[in-house]
DNA sequence: AGAAAAAAGTTCATATCTGATTTTTGCAAT
DNA sequence: ATTGCAAAAATCAGATATGAACTTTTTTCT
């Protein structure tokens, strides 16, 4: 029943009726619950920098008797997390487009309110800059990254994809260079072969750009630039609009700093695009 | 120079200073700012649930002498725009994120709006009563289709996936039967490919969802349902936020629908994916 | 077991926020 | 110009939030 992301699932819940002072400190812990753990309360304060008195406050709007209940169940979860693999919470009856555009838009102001300005251009002129870009993505990014590359092989014509169906990572990973930019996806679920690349990359020299979700925590060391896009929704699924939100901006922002080049191989790609529409009508 | 969003942009480098009341305003506010230039102060306090005073001290907040300021400035925005018929493409300079949150909001909302009830609930049902679903998606419709699939193969074990890269598509068309559901995206370019599945399927005699983002008066022929995402953005190019959205909450309604069988898939995933994990680690 | 140390919880004065009330402003009609 | 009126801004008292200092509880070490 109760698991590590009950307490993250009342910070969400509670952050709308939240004063200044606690949403700081459930900003913190919402980039990972963990911490709750590992640190005394007063730790935790500080690193929010709010007063230790504040922090006791938020532990009882959650509803719990005091900052020590929660730890308790954050390790109580850790522990039977391993044992029994949690399934995120199915809302009885039927959801309501209403709740969930709520839901959505919330998700969206929250992530894009969090983007820091000076990431998104460091982002920008990394990706510019590159010599070669590869785009990252497994298993539930799959589909983040695959959009990703929609955009910028408009903008630029070599983008390799990781991984290729087919063709073993390591081998095709292999030939990152330092002049290179690598844009990761970690959105879904924590994998092992996403922190391999970073770790490859990072040796190689390559800058990195990670796109991710709050509850990341120990990806981060190696990401010149992270990118956080909230995903936690009221659907059993996790929400990817703001993470595509988010890098359809980046992508926008790119195209537009790339500028004149990027509107001339649009329209080349566009002049392609209806010399075949022309060939397969006329086949028709 | 100024435009719409010079207000989005400073409510969101405001936001985190906010105290509660005046979040609520400007979280209705980001949905639309619009409304600024249309209502009176004392409207949108009202329908923000704050008082008067509220809404003046956030107008004071964000710079402005006063709300006639603000007014003023969304005025002068609003018509300047309609002067200078917007260059779709790049307008000069950098996109704000406000800009862009703006756009994308209004996006969102307004597909929601659109998006008729009895539609869902008969895509609902068309999804969950199928033998067999298959997933179509060319192009930059692609990765659309990729997360509709990520999506509900969580709920239902046989999806099939239309292109499959080095298939090809007729031959594996082919075994599509009359109690089959046929869940397509059409949301980029118009593409020759996905009308001949459209109709391929209808000969078939099984039922189509489509997703699209246009009133294509052409393509309503053939299928069953029709659920419209807005896409045309500020941005380069097109935002597949909206879609993503709508097809994100498709899904958790059929999810919601199958109930406790959805539920126990989920667990028998979430069983193996520990188990992957602990493997993997282990030969670490 | 008992003292020292550390962490959690509590109190209270100060600062900040909020909505009802009052005052001012802008505008139209005369 | 003056008046009337509606809307916006200023005011103020009550409510709420916050951090510093203080007390209690728990842990640790001998």
């Amino acid at each position: 029943m109760h698991n590590t992301s009950h307490i993250a699932q009342r910070l969400l819940t509670t952050y709308d009726d939240m004063p200044r002072g606690e949403r700081k400190l459930a900003d913190l812990l919402l980039e990972d619950v963990g911490v709750v753990g590992q640190f005394t309360a007063a730790d935790l304060a500080e690193q929010a920098g709010v007063s230790k008195a504040t922090a006791a406050r938020l532990f009882r709007r959650l509803g719990y008797g005091g900052y020590r209940d929660a730890q308790r169940e954050i390790r109580e979860a850790r522990s039977a997390e391993l044992a029994a693999p949690q399934v995120p919470a199915l809302s009885g009856g039927t959801l309501s487009p209403g709740e969930y555009l709520d839901a959505e838009v919330k998700h969206l102001v929250r992530s894009f309110e969090a983007l820091p300005a000076d990431q998104v251009t460091e982002a920008v002129q990394m990706l510019c800059a590159a010599a070669k870009l590869w785009v990252v993505g497994f298993g539930e990014d799959y589909p983040l990254a695959l959009f990703a590359r929609a955009m910028l092989i408009k903008v630029f014509p070599d983008i390799r994809m990781i991984p290729l169906s087919g063709f073993p990572v390591p081998e095709e990973f292999a030939s990152i260079k330092p002049a290179d930019t690598v844009l990761a996806f970690g959105v879904g679920r924590r994998n092992p072969e996403l922190r391999n690349i970073i770790g490859s990359s990072r040796r190689a020299g390559a800058k990195i750009i990670l796109v991710t979700n709050t509850l990341a925590p120990g990806d981060k060391r190696g990401a010149d630039v992270i990118l956080r896009g909230r995903s936690d929704g009221p659907t059993l699924f996790g929400s990817m609009t703001a993470p595509v939100s988010l890098i359809t901006y980046l992508c926008a922002r790119v195209a537009s700093r790339t500028g004149d080049s990027a509107v001339q191989r649009l329209q080349h790609i566009e002049s392609i695009h209806s010399q075949w529409a022309e060939e397969s009508s006329s086949n028709e």
